[in-house]
DNA sequence: TAGAGACGCCAC
DNA sequence: AAACGTGGCGTCTCTA
């Protein structure tokens, strides 16, 4: 595969400074779980089956017979061959493409169909991923749900979550967030959610030393609408809800080693408009296109690149024969840097969590890690303790070792779910 | 019937 | 759709 992975120097050096230490802080937060109320997901459950069949009844309707929702190949054999569609693109197997992204397009060129399936896979999502499955983890003895994480599986030194996966529960939608409702504190607690305030933009802002943005974060400043400021010439003041979102794709485009091809794809624009919009970009702030060569020569010259710790991060395969695949290390040497750093910096806020609340007497449970964000269990009443604490300690885990020349900002609430508390 | 690959989609 | 980074996991499909 074109996945490079963790070789022996770099999993060394995150083994001594990091590693070992966070084991047994990993340990205690597995053992621990957290509560899940089992009759709101039964309940979602319902509902999202009662809708979703109510989508699948639509969806035969409209395509003239019965068919398998679930089945890709015979959706695409429906939209593509029966109904003769047109804008039917094939995966490189050779299907049917029918992603959401293509069904989207479908559906603004007035094709109903393709909305309904839409809706109809993001309601048995959610229902088949979530709200049926988690209820399986609950433990029989301790009646709360425990992850495992994984120190050593990710490239950049993020941490991963498996059996269940609790770093990627649903956020973006009103259905979604619902779930969230379902993450509980136990009785007499409260959940405190923490988490980082645009790390990663922060971090690159430091490392590429971009003075803009780093002006933007100290002020702080609406750092999508200051980039959209600054790229189209608009001022922040009134900034179109549409402009805004466009400079934040090239924002999350940046940190990804952006390309034309693929801002075009997430904006649903053309290539050459794309590449106008990161032209612009880079011209605004030349310090990140600097940064992005200086990891590429870096990669290449030395096969790894560190964070701002110094972490190397390898990629074996930075010289390889294959273009493409060296198009792919030229773009994760570009993010590794910036991901990898983050997640150095909420291992050490982790590693120091729990000696620093006790010191101050403070009781708190670190229960779970989703990359950006800490989740703790709290008394009932000690939240205007806890919280300062937490952020304190998260908002200063890179000193003494690097002092950032941008601030760092953690936003923390508390409440009895994590949807309320997030 | 179990396993694996393909496809798709959830999070940061 | 995906050459915009990192993962985990569900269903479908094919194969042994």
């Amino acid at each position: 595969m074109l996945k490079p992975r963790l070789v022996a120097e770099s999993a060394t050096t995150l083994y001594e400074t990091l590693e070992r230490p966070l084991a047994p802080v990993l340990a205690r937060m597995e053992a621990r779980g957290i509560s899940v109320d089992r009759s709101i997901l039964s309940h979602l459950s319902g509902d999202f089956a009662q809708r979703a069949a109510a989508f699948e009844a639509e969806a035969h309707e409209l395509a003239g017979e019965s068919f398998n929702l679930g089945s890709p190949k015979q959706l695409g054999e429906i939209l593509f061959e029966k109904m003769g569609l047109e804008g039917g693109t094939k995966t490189k197997t050779g299907a049917w493409a029918t992603g959401a992204g293509l069904l989207e397009g479908l559906a603004l060129k007035g094709v109903p169909l393709a909305r309904t399936i839409v809706d109809w896979r993001q309601l048995t999502k959610l229902k088949g991923t979530y709200t049926d499955a988690l209820p399986t983890y609950i433990n029989a003895r301790t009646r709360r749900v425990h992850t495992s994480y994984s120190q050593a599986s990710v490239l950049t030194g993020r941490l991963s979550s498996n059996d269940p996966n609790l770093q990627n529960i649903p956020v973006r939608t009103a259905d979604g967030r619902k779930i969230r409702t379902a993450f509980v504190a136990a009785p007499g607690k409260l959940l405190v959610s923490a988490d980082y305030s645009q790390i990663e933009l922060r971090v690159l802002a430091h490392i590429a030393d971009i003075g803009a943005l780093k002006t933007a974060f100290e002020e702080g400043l609406d750092i999508h609408a200051m980039t959209a400021s600054e790229m189209f010439n608009v001022p922040v003041k009134d900034m179109p809800s549409d402009i805004r979102r466009s400079a934040k794709a090239v924002n999350f485009g940046i940190i990804y080693g952006i390309s034309a091809f693929g801002l075009a794809n997430q904006l649903g624009i053309g290539r050459a408009e794309a590449g106008d919009y990161i032209k612009t970009y880079f011209d605004r702030f030349p310090g990140i296109k600097d940064y992005m060569e200086e990891q590429r020569r870096r990669v290449k010259a030395e096969g790894f690149v560190t964070t701002i710790f110094g972490r190397k991060i390898q990629f074996p395969n930075a010289n390889s024969k294959n273009p493409a695949e060296r198009s792919f290390v030229e773009r994760a040497s570009i993010n590794a840097p910036i991901q990898g750093s983050a997640a150095d910096i909420i291992r050490r806020a982790m590693i120091r969590m729990e000696p620093a609340l006790k010191a101050q007497n403070i009781e708190a449970d670190m229960l779970l890690q989703v990359h950006d964000e800490l989740i703790f269990e709290i008394p009932t009443g000690t939240e205007e303790l806890a919280i300062p604490a937490i952020k304190h300690i998260m908002e200063s885990a890179t000193e003494p070792a690097v002092r950032l020349s941008v601030p760092i900002a953690v936003d923390a609430h508390a409440a009895g779910n994590w949807d309320e508390a997030h």
